[in-house]
DNA sequence: CATGAATGAGGGTTCATTCAT
DNA sequence: TATGAATGAACCCTCATTCAT
């Protein structure tokens, strides 16, 4: 009775249970969902398997709120940028850091979902799954689009693909990307933003 | 292991065992190695799951032979193109074709090298997927740098971020890219070679 | 056995105690003992599992209870039938009258004991059911054979056979038996007992 | 390829495939289906459990084909009674013999459809078992109709109960029945349909 | 080459039960 | 009395793999 909002039958909010989440989270992205067995979450926790089953309905259940847990949340950032109404130059600019951001907020659940996206795609429950990357395309479109009516952005790119590129291009990143790495998120993200926005050749050539 | 002569007690070259490598490159691909059972691989080619142990010793060994195919293809592949003895500008801009090239002629083993990366870092035996992947780098980053110092390309870019950025994109896009859809690789690799080399924004901007 | 005293380490008579008991009853004759979990029995009653092993050692207690209730109960009913010491062809007839009472009266318990005999055969502690079973054949066959004697019913019958039929005949009708329903446990009886009686056929007949 | 005609996924008419039906059939009369583990069929055909879903696709799908199996063989033949187009009377002395033929043929199936309905209602799978008894009923009470039509059978009693009467009564002697026992199948048969015909009591009498 | 029966290990899940709070 | 977290054993089922035919 810790949380006090009840969802589907197991309580949120206890310690205890973002504790086996996020271990569950770490593992799903390291090993892969398939690969990572209830059992060896449990061992991880110190507890057997069956306990797991106090805390979560299911393996599903678990990655279910992984992922919910992240769109949810990196959607509302990307809304609250949009409606800050800046211009498209400088909107396409905050998105990209939030995405980077949430490389290091989130990134077990990012990894998940860019590793799984094929193993998830059969499951029903996961349709949201594909909702929500409509719902960020959508987002990435309009801004790139009012970028290039406005002159911003080349007009002959195609939108949809440019999202895609940035998209895959962070997702990926959670692959290899280490946080006590040498290489910080924000380094990274400029670099990367930098190869966006002006590419990798230098002005005045080509 | 150039075909023809056999390597680990099974036979190659047969024209069966390439349809069933094939089958099976598919399923890896779109399911996840995991979640193809030997089972269904041998329910799509209309025979029982134990005869499938007459062509291949195991079921890491397909997925070996499909990864070890196009590594080695591609190695190749780029090992020409740096030979050409082409200026960096023209070398990256033929070593991103390649790239997309194999995002049609090696799609399934491209998805299955980037989706399971973490699961197949698991098993000892797909220890040279890191060397292919190493050697993959040291032809891009040695261009790269070679550009950065002729002035082609900004200095101020990591050449190994700035490989990963290309690989990671291209990679990505296996999962959404539709050999009979509207977009043909080409298309799709001059827009994201545009990037690349230029970025989204209009130049004289910014 | 008589209430109110403790048994086994947990409280008797207790107004919970029996509403809980009664919740398993039904359960367990609907479902199947094996099939009615603990946490559906505490769910039902608006509690957490744990919190029934306040009231019963464990769920083989709670069936035991239910079944040594009704047990004792019909043996005593029928033992005040036959000390009545009516002639036998009244006596039969008030045996099954009380049959059909039970049938009422401790329905869920009657389908428990009916439908899971096979299964409460596996475990010592249900022993007494045996027990009760032969204490009531010989309550019945007893009566039988007197009438036999006296010639009101058919020397031809065995007499333990007649009771099995009976007794079957009334427990199997627990399954079907519905107090709401449009036939009442009187109306029943009162067919079942002239089939018993004088059979379907029309005299004169056959 | 023993049996030639394929059915759900796997064979039938395997000779393997009716012994461990057959053994799995005894146990969950024996014990209860629930009550039964798949582990305990495999270890009494001396294979292990896994083994067994070489042959069946499920525990349910091994009770289902036990059930349907039995239903079908047991509505045609009654159908083939009432096709014979005796007098009611004949009639229903044949659909009684044949009800105990089955005791004997089906016995296992009998069982397990008389003590598992709670269970198996449970299942949307075995709803064709409402079905085959409403068809048995239908088949009954038409012909008890006929004959009270006729005037052979007592008109105040219902057709439906005296139906649920003798199927009840049959049904559960296969709890009791032991083919190896003194009393032979002929023989229940013979006593039981005594008392359905002309009562336990003594013509005269009453 | 293919079949079909089997293995053996393990996977997700259930469930009666316990116990500190 | 009740909770909630955990146990531990068992359960149904899956799956890569083997092998006699």
């Amino acid at each position: 009775m810790t949380g006090g909002n009840r969802t589907s039958g197991k309580e949120r909010g206890s310690g205890r249970r973002a504790e086996l989440l996020s271990m569950a989270a770490r593992m799903f992205a390291t090993r892969g969902v398939a690969a990572t067995t209830m059992r060896e979450i449990a061992d991880e926790a110190g507890i057997l398997s069956g306990s797991l089953y106090h805390h979560f309905d299911s393996k599903e259940a678990m990655v279910d709120e992984i992922l919910r847990e992240y769109l949810n949340a990196q959607l509302e950032r990307f809304r609250r940028v949009v409606d800050a109404g800046h211009d498209p130059h400088t909107t396409v600019g905050e998105l990209i850091r939030e995405a980077f951001a949430a490389l290091h907020r989130h990134r077990w659940a990012m990894a998940v979902l860019h590793n799984e996206a094929g193993y998830l795609a059969g499951f029903d429950r996961f349709g949201y799954i594909d909702t929500a990357n409509r719902d960020f395309e959508r987002i990435w479109v309009r801004v790139l689009r009012q970028g290039q009516r406005t002159g911003v952005f080349r007009a002959e790119l195609s939108p949809r693909l440019a999202h895609r590129f940035i998209r895959d291009s962070v997702s990926a990143a959670v692959r290899w990307y280490n946080p006590s790495g040498r290489m910080s998120v924000q380094g990274i993200a400029e670099q990367y933003t930098r190869i966006f926005r002006d590419g990798m050749v230098v002005s005045g050539r080509d």
